[in-house]
DNA sequence: TGAAATAAATTAACAGTGTTAAGTATATTT
DNA sequence: AAATATACTTAACACTGTTAATTTATTTCA
């Protein structure tokens, strides 16, 4: 019986089944294919159960969001062995570029979607952003060991911090969403669309060396 | 009779009130809430009919996100009275800004969803994304002129505007999704929010300005 | 142990979505 | 006047998130 286990077992916690369920779903199918009634379907529940642990569909964004940056902050683990702060700083935009194409599904839920950011918003959540605080804190760091380091002088960290984000949010963004491809369609300089990507990134490394 | 007037006028070009319609329920509810049966009733017409002159909502939000770019083409002319390019470039930024928070929800449209792309890619509208690249072409004639005035040397001019664009669009998408407010909320230095979109195109100009 | 109270899950329903197939008037052509 | 073509509508399908009311299961207490 081998249903009745799993049954059984979902019943201990039900409230993560429907997480790690809707994970499956959304992992599959993305995030706009994954309705209440496929999460219930996979645990074998109704519908309206799901309504008894998450308040709303927002609220399962909001976890599948936690998610997601609980992933993006342990492939930043490495950057601890990164000793200059510049290096550093690149190694940070590459992990994060690879981590939006590869996981394009979670970064639009933690970027981009509106619906995670209404779950504290309706009271669903208690905490404010803190998984997004803390990634931006780790980029504010950086770049003051950078300054400290030379780079950047004159500039106002937080400030600073907030363009390096703007442009790598928006390179990838444009990126995943189509508009890099339609743009370079016919550009005959940059054909290729990875090439266009990649290229736009070294660019901005480029731009940041000369802030020396 | 001022219905039946309506109507009349209506069938001269159905497909262009349709189209007005679209546009009166999406600036008053935004896209999400801009459906085909609302579209309908507000031109008293039978929902089906939309169909007979749009093949699916992607091809009218399509037609809308042009709507969009003639909008922010038509801001962009007062560009032409700019002789200066570097200046250029920084009111292009602003008009863009500006444009981005004003008509947030046609940025939308334009830059960030997926359905209006979805159009020419089934075979709906014919050609390519026009309205994109000539908007980008402008950016690139732009900072050509700034190199060519002894700023941005050394750079690809393709990859440094995707450079400008991304930030700008990053910054933006940040402002519009609410990602600046949270982030915002609890550092100190940048209490208001306002300040903080401002502070970061500052910023950005500045990192422009060095690079001469 | 058996009845009452509590908790957990379900059924049915609401109000909406995009979209399609089939049917009905209206206008045009033969 | 009959046949054809055009324009539009009705009805329906297969969904969506969400709520109220109801049933089922578990626990508490006399």
């Amino acid at each position: 019986m081998g249903i009745k286990e799993r049954k059984i077992k979902h019943k201990e916690d039900l409230k993560q089944s429907i997480l790690d369920a809707a994970k499956k779903v959304f992992l599959a199918e993305g995030y706009e294919a994954t309705s209440i009634r496929k999460i219930a379907a996979e645990i074998e529940f109704s519908p309206t159960t799901i309504y008894l642990y998450y308040k709303d569909k927002n609220e399962i964004a909001h976890a599948l969001h936690e998610e997601g940056f609980k992933m993006l902050s342990e492939k930043f683990q490495v950057l601890a062995h990164v000793e200059h702060p510049f290096e550093r700083l690149k190694a940070m935009g590459r992990i994060y570029m690879q981590f939006a194409l590869e996981n394009s599904d979670y970064y639009e839920l933690m970027f981009i979607m509106k619906d995670p950011i209404k779950a504290f918003e309706n009271g669903c959540v208690e905490e404010e952003w803190d998984e997004g605080k803390r990634a931006f804190n780790a980029l504010v760091n950086t770049i003051q060991q950078c300054q400290q380091a030379g780079y950047f002088k004159g500039f106002e960290t937080n400030s600073f911090a907030l363009v390096v984000w703007s442009t790598m949010h928006g390179l990838c963004t444009m990126k995943t969403h189509g508009q890099l491809e339609l743009i370079v369609q016919r550009k005959e300089i940059l054909t290729d669309v990875k090439d266009a990507f990649t290229h736009t990134f070294e660019c901005f490394v480029h731009v940041l060396e000369r802030l020396k």
